[in-house]
Order: C-alpha cells, then sequence, then structure tokens
RNA sequence: GGUCGCGUAGCUCAGCUGGAUAGAGCAUCUGCCUUCUAAGCAGACGGUCAUAGGUUCGAAUCCUAUCGCGAUCACCA
C-alpha cells in the first residue's frame, strides 16, 4: 500500500463528498527541506474551483479530514498554499521491513517486450575515443534500465566495415607495411590498422601538395593523386569480391575487431549481436528498390534515388547514387529491417548516437513510416552531447583526441598514486588489489560522464585528472564500502520494533529509498541515466550523514542499532543495483 | 540563411510533467580521526537563473523576440 495513492484518493473523496467537485489532478510531492512534514499537497489548484469562503478553512478541513482517516498520517501543518503532511514513522518501519529481503526492490515486473539498443557502432578505421567512451555508457546504461523495467533488451551495434575509408587503412599497408602486423609491432590491432589510415591520409596529402603546385586546381588534386587512385581501385575491387582484397580487409578487420574488444572489455561493455554494413547494404539497396516500386521513392534523371519530405518541412533526401551505389541512410534502412525480423516483440529500438546525427535520424524515421512499417512508431534516437575538449572539438587531424585505452590506464595509474598517499593506507603499508584500483578509477570516468544530462555537452579537460572526492563515483563506491565493513561484523538477527521513534537522518534515507521506484521507472522515460546518478548520490549523501552523526553497530539502544542497520543493508542494495544500472562496479577495498 | 539544441555561483553540474527562501561538488576559508574506513562529516563564502517582454494565484521551468555558443542542412559516414 503506497501512502501516496492513498492520499491522492483520500482527497478526491473529501472533494466529492464535501464541495461535489472532481479534481483531475492531485499534486503530492515531498516536503522540502526548511518545513516540517514529509508530503505536501499543493492547494492553489484546488481555490480556484471553490468560493471565496470556502478557501479560509479549505486547508485545516483537509487537513483534519486526512488525518482521521489514513493511520499512516500524523498530523499536518499549513504554510500558505501548501498542505504539510506527517507520514507516521511505524508507516516507513513497515516499508523497510517489507523490503528487507528483496534484492529485486526497485525492478519491475519482466514483461514480454523486446527492446533493441544500439549502441558504439564505430567505424573500423580508427581506435575508440572519449566520445566513444560517453557513447558506449550511455547505451550500456540505458539497456540495463530497460531491463530493470522488465524489457527484454538486446544490445546490438552496426559495424561500418566497408566503403572507401578502409580501402585507404588497406592501400597503405599494402603499400608501406611490409607484411608487419599488430603481434609482430606488439600492439592493439585497432591502433594498428588505425595507424595505416594515419599514413594514408599523410601521403594522400604529399602527393596532393605536389599537384597543386603543378597548377591542377584543388577539387581535382584531391581526387586524383595516386594513392587516392589506388584505393579507389580497392574498393571496386571489393565489390568485385576480389578474392586478394577481401583477404586483406578480413584480416585488418579482424585485427580491428580484437582491439575493439579489448577496450569494450575494459570498459565493462558487451553486445548480443554485432550488425556489418558489409552485410546489410544489399538489403537496403532491395527496400529502395521496393519503395520505388511503390512510389514512395522517386528516380531523377541520372537515375539516383530520392525521397522528397518537403511537406515534413524537411528536403530531398538521397538514397542511391547515381552508379547505384549505397549511402549511409541505405544501409541504415536494411539494418533496421534486418533487426525487426531478428527479433520478437520488438516494441522498441533505441540508437544511441550523437545529436550531430539528428537530422539523419529524424529523416531514417520518416522514410521508415512512408514505407508503411508500423514498428516505425517504436523507432527513438538518444541523442547525446559531444564531449569537448578547453580547446573545443576533438580533432583526429590535430591530433587532439583523447584514446580511450590511454584514458583508462592513465586513470587507473592515477587512483593508484592517490591511494597510495592516504594515511589509512600510507601508516600500514598496504595497498589495494589492482582489480579494486581498476573499479574505482572507471567508477570515476564513468560516474563523471553519466551524471550529466545526455543531451549537453560534456567539458572534459584532460590536464585536471577526474575528481575522487565530492560528487563523484569513488564517493558512492566509498559508501559502498564501508556498510559491507559494518554488516559483516554483525551477527545477530535484525528485529525491528514498529514503535520506534526516527530521527531525522534515518528518516531522510528512508524516505530516499522509498523513492526509488519511480526514479528508476523516470529514467526509462526520459532515457537518462543522468537521473540514476543523481538519485544515487542524495542517497549517499545523506546515508553518509546518518553513518557520520550516530553511532550503527554501537548505538544508544538495540532498536535503534537495528533499525540503522537495516537501513544501512538497504542502502547497500540500492547503491548495488544503481550502480549496475550505471554500469559502475564496487570495489572490494578501498 | 533555414532547422534543432544549449545558456543556472569563479569552475563542473542538479533543479521531475510550472509551486515555498534556486541546490550540490570543486576551488577558498573554519572545525571534526584513542569509538562502525576522514575517498567522509559539520559549517562559512559565493546567484540580475543570458536579456527583454508575455501567460497566472505562482516562472529557472511554458510562449515570443533578441543576444551568445554549438550542431546540422553532401551523390561523406
Amino acid at each position: 500500500m503506497d501512502v501516496k495513492s492513498d492520499i491522492s484518493k483520500l482527497v478526491s473523496v473529501f472533494l466529492e463528498k464535501k464541495f461535489n467537485l472532481k479534481a483531475n489532478e492531485i499534486e503530492i510531492q515531498n516536503t522540502k527541506k526548511d518545513f516540517q512534514g514529509d508530503l505536501t499537497v499543493v492547494l492553489f489548484p484546488f481555490y480556484k474551483e471553490l468560493k471565496k469562503d470556502q478557501i479560509s478553512s479549505f486547508g485545516k478541513d483537509l487537513g483534519d479530514s486526512l488525518v482521521s482517516n489514513s493511520e499512516n498520517i500524523n498530523s499536518f501543518n499549513i504554510v500558505g498554499g501548501f498542505l504539510n503532511l506527517t507520514i507516521s514513522d511505524k508507516y516507513y518501519l513497515n516499508f523497510i521491513e517489507s523490503i528487507k529481503d528483496d534484492i529485486n526492490f526497485g525492478r519491475s515486473k519482466k514483461q514480454n517486450e523486446t527492446y533493441i539498443v544500439e549502441f558504439s557502432s564505430p567505424n573500423t578505421n580508427k581506435p575508440l575515443h572519449l566520445g566513444h567512451i560517453r557513447n558506449n555508457l550511455l547505451g550500456y546504461s540505458i539497456s540495463k534500465i530497460l531491463e530493470a523495467n522488465g524489457k527484454n533488451v538486446k544490445k546490438v551495434q552496426i559495424i561500418n566495415d566497408r566503403g572507401i575509408h578502409i580501402c585507404k587503412s588497406m592501400i597503405a599497408w599494402k603499400q608501406y607495411g611490409g607484411g608487419k602486423t599488430p603481434k609482430s609491432e606488439n600492439i592493439k590491432g585497432d591502433k594498428f590498422v588505425g595507424d595505416y589510415y594515419i599514413l594514408f591520409d599523410k601521403i594522400h596529402n604529399e602527393q596532393k601538395n605536389e599537384l597543386l603546385k603543378s597548377g591542377i586546381d584543388k577539387d581535382k588534386a584531391e581526387e586524383s593523386t595516386q594513392i587516392m587512385q589506388d584505393a579507389k581501385n580497392e574498393l571496386m575491387n571489393w565489390e568485385k569480391n576480389d578474392e586478394e582484397t577481401l583477404k586483406i580487409w578480413n584480416a585488418m578487420n579482424q585485427w580491428v575487431y580484437e582491439g575493439f574488444e579489448s577496450t569494450y572489455k575494459l570498459l565493462g561493455v558487451s553486445f548480443d549481436k554485432n550488425y556489418y554494413e558489409s552485410q546489410t547494404y544489399l538489403l537496403g539497396k532491395d527496400i529502395i528498390k521496393k519503395g520505388l516500386n511503390k512510389n514512395v521513392f522517386y528516380a531523377k534523371g541520372d537515375s539516383s534515388i530520392w525521397i522528397n519530405l518537403d511537406d515534413e518541412g524537411l528536403d530531398e533526401k538521397l538514397l542511391l547514387r547515381s552508379d547505384g551505389t549505397s549511402v549511409y541512410m541505405t544501409q541504415d534502412l536494411g539494418t533496421a529491417v534486418q533487426r525487426i525480423s531478428d527479433n520478437e516483440n520488438v516494441k522498441g529500438m533505441i540508437y544511441t548516437v550523437g545529436n550531430e546525427q539528428d537530422y539523419h535520424f529524424n529523416v531514417l524515421f520518416k522514410i521508415l513510416k512512408r514505407l508503411g512499417y508500423d514498428w516505425a512508431s517504436y523507432l527513438s534516437h538518444l541523442s547525446y552531447g559531444m564531449v569537448d575538449l578547453p580547446s573545443g572539438k576533438m580533432k583526429s587531424r590535430e591530433g587532439t583526441v583523447v584514446d580511450a585505452d590511454d584514458l583508462i590506464y592513465e586513470l587507473i595509474q592515477n587512483v593508484k598514486e592517490t591511494t597510495e598517499t592516504l594515511d589509512k593506507f600510507k601508516s600500514k603499508n598496504e595497498a589495494l588489489e589492482y582489480e579494486d584500483y581498476k573499479s574505482i578509477a572507471l567508477g570515476a570516468l564513468k560516474y563523471y560522464i553519466l551524471k550529466v544530462d545526455p543531451k549537453k555537452n560534456i567539458l572534459f579537460n584532460p590536464e585536471e585528472s577526474i575528481d575522487l572526492n565530492g560528487n563523484t563515483g569513488p564517493f558512492i563506491q566509498y559508501a559502498y564500502v564501508r556498510i559491507q565493513s559494518i554488516i559483516k561484523k554483525y551477527n545477530n538477527e535484525i528485529s525491528i520494533d514498529s514503535g520506534y521513534s526516527l530521527n531525522d537522518k534515518e528518516k531522510e534515507v528512508l524516505k530516499i529509498i522509498y523513492d526509488l521506484p519511480a526514479v528508476i521507472k523516470n529514467s526509462y522515460k526520459e532515457l537518462s541515466p543522468a537521473l540514476i546518478a543523481n538519485y544515487l548520490y542524495d542517497l549517499v549523501k545523506s546515508y553518509n550523514s546518518l553513518y557520520q552523526n550516530f553511532n550503527i553497530l554501537n548505538s544508544e539502544s538495540k532498536e535503534s542499532t537495528s533499525v540503522r542497520l537495516l537501513i544501512s543493508l538497504k542502502t547497500r542494495d540500492v547503491i548495488k543495483l544503481c550502480s549496475e544500472l550505471l554500469g559502475i562496479d564496487l570495489p572490494n577495498k578501498m
């Protein structure tokens, strides 16, 4: 029995009985800290419906009615147009006891609905960087949040494994690689291949400059360097399924995938299925043909294929080039259709992609709707802001990209050094396990990124390392470790005396725990892990205050020890659950 | 230029579908480790919520305009 819905019912009964009013919306909110009470009913909306002489006594009458009709409401006070209700300690004590052994408190019941979540989706010519980290963390966390809301989730990525950019790396490797491999050079496969992509660029630029010197104009020089010709030729060979080309293509892609896999593992993310553009672009072309037959699309004189979205406030959009080759949109159409047919009961497909592609997804969804797919309404774009540096955007050409692996290893080192300066370790000459350094470092990074509203840009300063104090991941982890340490020391049964009188700190933590299910639902509705992160912070902050101001194991009475222990236990469970939703690991010791 | 997003303390961010005196962390300054882990707690300092109008009992929140920052509008992905 939920006290909020209880109050809401009682209020509408009161209104109907006394004033013959139907209240459509009754707003009940948590009482602000500086006022006495736990829950607040805002009275202003009702004043409109009442006569002047009824208003003066309205709040008091409603308060009286609530107190006498609900055993959970102890008393009330009125400030301005706010009716503040004090909920009985007994209610909160019963609540916490009722969820004592419920590890899944906050999760919804499992439903037979599948949600596909796409994230990461890197190009195979560049190693993962900080921008990808935000993408991966968001996508992974949203998957977990959907699961907590009872959905069946399929985590997928689309790997852009074909096209001219891959051929560039291949050509550079063929011409300058001298048979080297990631193994022979002892570097990660994605970085190995990425280096050849950079090398291609370098040589292309050198050749371009020479062409420019000989008086050729800029656009032409861009297209006609020897190495660019070679790359285009390589793409033709690839499309012709040339055996030698495919062999190199396969080998280089494999190196990249191994490199990516190791970064994913380090980050702690995973996928249920990978889609490859090389396998879906043909399906995309089929869909274009069908759309053409249905007159959803049209061909121009040069046989390029288009859709006109003028009436939706968008332009006309190219779907297939005049030479019949596919564009970005082509393969995205194919991939979407493929995914729907691969899964049952799909009720949602979420694309985790940066906000620079808002327009693209707007168009993609509209095209699928025009094609008549009934599932088109299930599609949504989890659009997120860029990760910028103080100098502005990360640019690979200028070498300002923050590499994912490097960043993480630096953070781990940084955590290790910080730990070693802490008194508790320094004085005993102790250290932590590597796994603990790793989970603290990653916890700091993940929390740092996820606590920010996805749609906002993040400013990341590589000069200052990520904080470990204050509103941070380690703050959350530390509370968890301390609680674990207390619980280990207690061997008796916890038994709650329902007549116990709660102090302010105890009650505050209980109220926050009480809100968990609503927060998890809301983070799903808003597709925002940030809501979970900020909730966790509030919880831990108020728990820490209780912890620091009151003794738990050696408290003033058996009753208070039991209550505080149960609060600690459930705080720990909530931290554990929310951390899982954020993809944050909890260390054993810190 | 069209479209979309953002603008809250020196810095980084909260502020749920409008509700009470706008909150945290970092930084600066005070206190608190012989008692459950001080990566913590208690406190001080810090605000024209970009600007101007409007909507109403009430606006950081909704609407309009302006300014600033960013993204996007490719036969690139």
